[in-house]
Order: structure tokens, then C-alpha cells, then sequence
DNA sequence: CCTTGCAGGATTGTTGACAATCTGCAGATG
DNA sequence: CATCTGCAGATTGTCAACAATCCTGCAAGG
């Protein structure tokens, strides 16, 4: 046997795998715009696979929540109001706040470490004025927020609400007044966390995520 | 047109989620043991429908992390360890102390009340010695707990929760020492929501799961 | 004794066709 | 002219058969 393992495992993905991820990251990214509806013949066609596995794929985003499922009628991509953003934040609030939590437990200072390393990308991206970039690193804060907490089933929630945040943000791509802001408030979680300071944290997340909803929905 | 609606809209739900909840129930109450394999072809057969329709209601329990595809192998039922069940329990504490600061932050007495109603079940359950009726009690106050926030993504997040901590507690059932216990756990939730005290509230949902995990892994 | 190659059997993955259902429009009817 | 009825078109829901893949056991070879 090989002490090591220099080879890493075939990953055969499945096709409704395939189809899958990418049928989400377009409905993300706002490619599909919300409220279309998905004809199940039509993707078939588009992706060059027959309707089984088509409807596999869209199956898993119905239960994701990115797409409502209205029997006989079809699948129509779900809108957002903001009920639904609200919600969504709140459940944000959830999920990061306990995984913060769980880090400050577990005293991890790699975390800690790779959190800061995230804001610094921010903070890079911030000092040059790249507001795509600076979006995609704040997303991947919260994901190596939630990932270090080391925790499966909050990782998993956490995809589909990161999913839905990036359709609200790609309506609304650089709304910050100031960048420098936007790196602080991610900051300040980092830097709750690693101070231990669960009330901190509980609080940062919880301005973090209203500053977000003040921008998204005006009411 | 009617003035009133004498008629309920017919419900026809779809087959596969009238075969998901069969099944999700089936694993749930431990009729499906743990780590049995499920094969399409046999489910199909006993249900008496094709294995098209199988196929979608399998898919969502396997997103619903109940359970577990194996390429080309075969669907298996998700077996818990002791560190999938201490992740469980990480969650509930994430998403059930979530909607009790949702509650407390609503100010609605309509919740208290119900959840006062549900550990008055409890309570009832465990003067009377009925331990079965007692565990329905228990998970259901929880349902209570997290329905009366209002948000539907905690709720779809809870609801897989519980379907994993059903599986846990059938191989535990009644392992309690003391009934009255149990039932004092829920009481200070309920009534730390009542108070408005969102860090008691928190506290009293950690330690009620803490002692549920001390019974169910000695580790 | 251990490794390698090969059928056998079983299971999943995929496909194309058929049936049931819903929506919208045209035409009939009062 | 307003309203209802029936038909056409399109879409989803379901099915049974086919193809690809994987595990098991056994035998041959080093």
C-alpha cells in the first residue's frame, strides 16, 4: 500500500450532479431571471440529456428553495420579495452567528487565521476598486465562516441561503457607499471571534446583516 | 360564485411525495433500519408504481440528508455516529434558540401561549406515565417552538433536523430518568421566551440539548 | 500464498414514448 | 354583448425497456 495518497479519487459526478450546479449557478448569478419558468423539454434539449435526470436536477433545486415546483403547470424560478429576503437574512443570522459560536468554542486559531486572510482579500479588493471581485470575496467570507465551524449540516444550509444571497446581490452589485465599510463589518466579526467574545459576535453578525437588508429593501 | 367555499381545494398531492413521506416516516420510526440498503426496484415494486416517481422521492431524502447515494452502489439509510449526532444537535441549538430570539424579538403572546400549551402536554404526558405520548409531546413542542417564529427557511431546515433526532430518540426512547425533568427543560425555554430574556433563552436551549447528547452518546 | 483476469448477477443510470392535466382561445348561446 | 362550453396546444407526470456500471466469486498464473 502507498503511505500516502498521491492519487485522489475518480469523482465521477452524476449528471443531474452536473446539471445541477450548473442550472444553480445560473439562476445565482441571474442568468435565468426570477419567475421564468423552466421548460423541462427545453433544458433537456439545451443540455443534451433526456428529461429523467433533467428532472432529477430540478427536483434538487426545488427542495433548495431556488425554484418553486406548481403541479402540472411547471417550474417557475422563485422570486424574492422582501418577506422573503428578510427571511433569508434571519436565517443568515442563524446559521453564521452559531457557527461563529461553535469556532470560538472549538479555539481554533487556524480559523481565526483563515478569516482574517478572507477580509484581507476584501480589504484588497476594496483599496482597488474592484467591486466585482470585492462581492465575491465578501461571499467567501461567510463560506469560510461557516466551513470552520466544522460543521456539515450548517454547511449545507448555509450553501442554499448563499445561494439565494447571491441573487438578491446581483441586483444590487456595488451598493455600499463606501467599501471600507463593507470590509469593517466583516472585520469586526473576525476580530469577535477571535477575541472569544460570543456577544460581540452575535452583535456584529446581526448589524451586518440588517446593514445588508436597510440596502436591499427599503422599507 | 359561492359566498363562502364549502369545498376544500382537492388536494392531489404528487406520488413522490406521497412516497417521501412514507419513507422519511419509515427511516424516522426506525421501520427502515439504519444503514439498510434501499433498492429501487423492490421499493418500486411495493409501492406499485414505476421506479421514475421512486426515484424523485428518494432524491429528496437523500437532500435531505436522510439518505445516502452511492454512485452505481445503491441508496443506503443514513447511519449516525456520535459525531453526526452531536452536529445534529449543534444545529437544533442553532436554528431553535434562531427562532426563539425571532419570538421574543416579535413580542407575540400567541406564541408563548401555544408553547405554554405544548409543555403542558408534556407535562400531562408525564403525570399520566405515557413515556410514547410524552416523546411526541417533546418533539413537538419543538416543532411549536420553531413554527412560531414565522420564517419558513428555519422551518425547512428544522424539519430535516427532526427527522434525524426521531431516528436518534427511537432507539432511545424513555431513557430519561426522571420525567419531570424533561419536561422542566422545555419549561425554562418556553418561559425564558415569555420573559423576553434572550440570553437565558439561550442558555436553557444549549443545556437541554447538552443533556439530551449526554444521553445519547456517553463520549 | 497472493495477485490478476474474467464471467455472472444485480443494481443503478438513462432513454423515448405514452397518458393525464392544465391554460388559452374560438365559437356557441342566452 | 357577456358568459359559458368545448377543443387545441403545450406541459408535466408516468412508465417499461435498454445500456452502463459495479460487486462477487472463482480459477489460473506467478
Amino acid at each position: 500500500m502507498a503511505a500516502a495518497e498521491p492519487f485522489q479519487r475518480v469523482n465521477r459526478e452524476s449528471t443531474a450532479g452536473l446539471i445541477t450546479r450548473q442550472l444553480r449557478e445560473a439562476i445565482m448569478y441571474g442568468r435565468i431571471a426570477p419567475g421564468a419558468q423552466l421548460s423541462e423539454a427545453a433544458l433537456a434539449a439545451q443540455f443534451g440529456v433526456s428529461r429523467g435526470p433533467l428532472r432529477e436536477a430540478t427536483q434538487r433545486l426545488v427542495q433548495e428553495g431556488l425554484v418553486r415546483a406548481e403541479p402540472n403547470r411547471g417550474l417557475f424560478v422563485k422570486e424574492l420579495d422582501a418577506a422573503g429576503i428578510r427571511d433569508l437574512y434571519a436565517a443568515r443570522i442563524a446559521v453564521e452567528a452559531a457557527a461563529g459560536r461553535m469556532i470560538i468554542r472549538g479555539h481554533s486559531a487556524e480559523a481565526v487565521a483563515k478569516l482574517r486572510t478572507a477580509y484581507d482579500a476584501m480589504q484588497d479588493a476594496a483599496e482597488r476598486g474592484e467591486l466585482a471581485e470585492l462581492s465575491d470575496a465578501d461571499l467567501h467570507f461567510h463560506e469560510v465562516l461557516v466551513d470552520s465551524a466544522g460543521s456539515p449540516r450548517l454547511q449545507r444550509m448555509h450553501k442554499t441561503l448563499m445561494a439565494e444571497t447571491r441573487m438578491c446581490l446581483t441586483a444590487l452589485q456595488g451598493t455600499y457607499q463606501d467599501p471600507e465599510d463593507q470590509v469593517a463589518e466583516h472585520r469586526r466579526i473576525a476580530e469577535a471571534i477571535a477575541a472569544g467574545d460570543a456577544d460581540e459576535l452575535v452583535e456584529a453578525v446581526e448589524l451586518h446583516m440588517q446593514e445588508a437588508l436597510d440596502r436591499l429593501v427599503p422599507g
